[in-house]
DNA sequence: TTACTACTTTAGAATCATTCTAATTTTCTT
DNA sequence: AAGAAAATTAGAATGATTCTAAAGTAGTAA
């Protein structure tokens, strides 16, 4: 059971989520829990979100996203993939898994865990230990 | 042999590569490919790039600095990493291979070839190809 | 409740990598 | 040597992200 569990999340389980992860539940943090915690697995840039919150009737500073996104990441909630465009990606999915990135468009789509056997770790530079292990497959488009 | 081969490189050669590759041999481009066509494995940003020609006696600008960069990539010449801090590094070490990300300070360390087996490529989603396959662990310095 | 303190949010400025623009210079071809 | 096409350049522009410092809000103790 590595899938994916869609559900939606209420503004009291968004705020009972961030408790658990020691973060206050301010306004602004449970509507970006709502969105972001509820199960599905995405990938969001910090405008993306800003603009869903917007549509969503809850419109926050940038800078208030940056510094959730920031905590929501500290906190385990959300992991940030930097493969991408310009733009910073969170993924909502923790479990281990990997990236196809369209070139062209940045998107990301998510390597089926099952499709893909992760080889065993090299030996790590003395000092050092690994924190994560990315593969991705950059794809084009055909023409 | 998929070592790498350390070789000087003299502004005639370099030339004679920027020529091969369908680039005109300017003073500018000669200067950077004798850098970075030498045979040794780098992975260098444009303003470190920028230092080292400035160090070198060959300042130019920045903006030629990203032109060049850019040519040698579609000339297969030099090859982008992006998983890195927030530059992008031109990685010289043309085959397969994959890196060791240091998260402080987003320098990247060679993962020997044989060192690791990458795995099977996963289905690919409808209409698109492969471009590139990159493996990535991310590092942190042990406490 | 009330008052207090610490934590949050925010607008806007600042930063940093990169790209763009438009003018000047250089290279290649005749 | 002359002209056309390509390259270089300084500096402005862009875009993502971070910073700043002021104003608002949450948790807590009385």
């Amino acid at each position: 059971m590595t899938g994916i569990h869609p559900k939606p999340i209420s503004p009291e389980e968004a705020a009972e989520k961030l408790r658990a992860a020691n973060l206050r539940p301010t306004r602004q943090r449970i509507a970006i829990a709502e969105r972001l915690l509820d199960g599905r697995a995405r990938h969001v840039s910090a405008e993306q979100l800003r603009d869903e919150l917007f549509d969503y009737g809850q419109p926050m500073a940038l800078a208030t996203i940056y510094n959730c996104l920031h905590q929501f990441e500290e906190a385990g909630l959300v992991r940030p993939v930097h493969h991408a465009g310009d733009a910073v990606l969170y993924d909502t999915n923790l479990g281990d898994h990997h990236h196809f990135v369209d070139v062209e468009t940045g998107e990301l789509i998510d390597i089926d865990p099952g499709e893909i056997t992760l080889p065993e770790l090299p030996d790590l530079p003395d000092g050092f230990e690994a924190e994560t292990i990315e593969l991705t497959v950059r794809l084009r488009r055909k023409s």
